[in-house]
DNA sequence: GATTCTACTTAGGATAATTGTG
DNA sequence: CACAATTATCCTAAGTAGAATC
């Protein structure tokens, strides 16, 4: 982990040696007492080695590794589920290692165990054959819920938290659920309207719970928040979602940018990404959140009566089966078929037509604050772009020069020969300026997206059928848009949905 | 009503595999 | 074909949500 910016930091280090010196033996314990004495370059360079010695072996020999790994899916990759053999999401258990959360997260650096046999349970049919244990070893439990859906489970060390075995997303388990997702969005979008109407009476409720609630509902369905549970303080890193909301988190401005009442957020959400917005609300909202944040310090709560339990308990009530993540889906899934409506020509190219897809997904990605660190090759790969538009814009210019050349040709010699030469000089100029349009445009899509994940939301949050009936609908492959695994998962939605499909 | 536990979805980074380019 | 760039897959952390327990 040496090479690593985190290694550095303060509460890695005390979390690691306080840790290791507990795994230490007394003699041990006696020598080694400072970490800033230990040096760890030589098991590095082991490792960094090892590595690179993997990585120089002769094509024959990742070849027999490449089965190897495949033989180990094969075998231990699979279950039987209500008689359908369907594909194991992650049928390894987690290698210990020095965890790492992410953010400023209190945990880094802790030891995380070796998961053994005896800390896992099983959970198979009851007439199923209960998998062997490894030799000299046995299971915590074996049981058979079928109310659940996971295969095994341990409990990890660093957080106590329960980590499971579950089905692949191509399972027809999670394909069933992942549909059922969308239809409650889609019945999400039936009743929007008026719970929107709901909530802007309850701007000026005499509740103070209700006005709050009907605050943070705003912001989630029109920002597509997430709920923004409590977490445990201490535990993990410092971050929150629309319920938690701090004073510190959102500034207020009668004015800005030319709008009136402006809210600012500026705070670390799931996985510290930070989210940071502008936006004018209504003057209600305004003045309620002025009150909200009445008589209080920067680290209370914005939303002090609220919490996700009591927001979605009234959700609930709304419409069944409704909860707060449900609007960013249905946020998600409109947003992406609007898009897709306003962007898309059917004259264009299929080329053309997948900018418009990507670009649609953009905006989604951009709605829920899909971020990416930009990618490391990221500079010279829009180096060697720009250049190539320097040089497509040269050609340009020599382009128009001949062209210049072959009009006065013309004119002078006036035969059917100029002619022709001339048109084709105007073809080659017209295909140039094409090309370099072109590039301009990759160059901005590149530059627009560097920081922008597209996998997060097209996974989770758009509801394949738009996308599958998109295809069909332009004639674009279904496959320019999503990759084999993808189309496996999104199985369910490749089969049923028609060109007419709408949301 | 608060807290803890359980089960599941959603998330970005690391790494492996594939594709593009000279 | 070698190497770089891009894309797919793997990995596991970090959320949401509801039930159980205190």
């Amino acid at each position: 982990m040496l090479d690593h910016e985190y290694t550095t930091k303060e509460v890695f280090q005390n979390n690691f040696f306080s840790d290791w010196r507990k795994e230490m033996t007394a003699e041990e314990r006696k020598v080694i007492k400072h970490l800033d004495k230990c040096d760890f370059t030589e098991i590095h360079r082991y490792f960094v080695d090892k590595t690179a010695a993997r990585k120089a072996l002769p094509k024959e020999e990742k070849q027999k590794l490449k089965e190897e790994a495949k033989k180990l899916q094969q075998e231990f990759g699979y279950c039987i589920l209500d008689g359908h053999r369907e594909k194991v999401g992650n049928f390894k258990t987690e290698p210990p290692g020095l965890f790492r959360g992410r953010g400023d997260h209190p945990k880094m650096g802790m030891l995380k165990r070796r998961v053994l046999p005896e800390d896992v349970t099983i959970n198979c049919g009851r007439d199923s054959e209960v998998p062997e244990p490894p030799v000299g070893h046995r299971w915590k439990e074996v049981r058979c819920d079928r109310t659940v859906t996971w295969l095994a489970a341990w409990t990890e060390n660093v957080q106590n938290s329960v980590k499971y075995i579950m089905l692949n997303p191509s399972s027809k388990l999670k394909g069933e659920r992942d549909r059922e997702k969308y239809e409650v969005a889609r019945r999400l979008k039936g009743v929007v309207g008026e719970i929107r109407s709901q909530y802007r009476a309850d701007w000026k409720s005499q509740e103070m719970k209700a006005r709050q609630r009907a605050v943070a509902l705003y912001f989630i369905d029109k920002l597509a928040l997430r709920a923004g549970r409590e977490k445990e303080e201490g535990e993990t890193a410092d971050t929150v979602g629309c319920c938690s909301l701090r004073v510190e988190h959102v500034q207020l401005h009668p004015e800005a940018d030319g709008c009136p009442y402006v809210v600012e957020f500026d705070f670390l959400g799931k996985d510290s990404i930070r989210y940071y917005n502008k936006v004018p609300v209504e003057k209600l909202v305004y003045e309620n959140l002025q009150m909200f944040m009445e008589n209080k310090g920067p680290g209370d709560d914005l939303f002090d009566r609220l919490t996700t339990a009591s927001l979605n308990k009234h959700l609930q009530d709304l419409m069944d089966g409704l909860t707060a993540k449900v609007f960013r889906t249905c946020n998600a899934s409109l947003t992406l078929q609007g898009q897709l409506r306003a962007l898309t020509r059917a004259e264009d190219s299929v080329a053309a037509k997948i900018l418009s897809y990507n670009r649609a997904n953009r905006a989604v990605a951009v709605l829920c604050n899909h971020q990416r660190a930009t990618p490391k090759t990221f500079e010279k790969s829009m180096q060697t772009l720009r250049s190539k538009i320097e040089a497509k814009k040269k050609q340009v210019a020599e382009a128009k020069a001949e062209l210049k050349k072959a009009r006065a040709e013309h004119k002078c010699r006036g035969d059917g020969r100029s002619k022709s030469f001339l048109e084709k000089r105007g073809r080659l100029l017209e295909r140039l300026e094409e090309q370099l349009g072109r590039l301009s445009t990759q160059a901005t899509d590149k530059e627009e997206s560097k920081q922008v994940a597209l996998g997060t939301s097209k996974l989770n949050y758009l509801d394949p059928r738009i996308s599958v009936a998109w295809c069909k609908r332009f004639g674009v492959p279904v496959e320019k848009i999503y990759n084999k695994t993808q189309r496996e998962k999104f199985a369910w939605a490749l089969d049923m949905a028609g060109e007419d499909f709408e949301f």
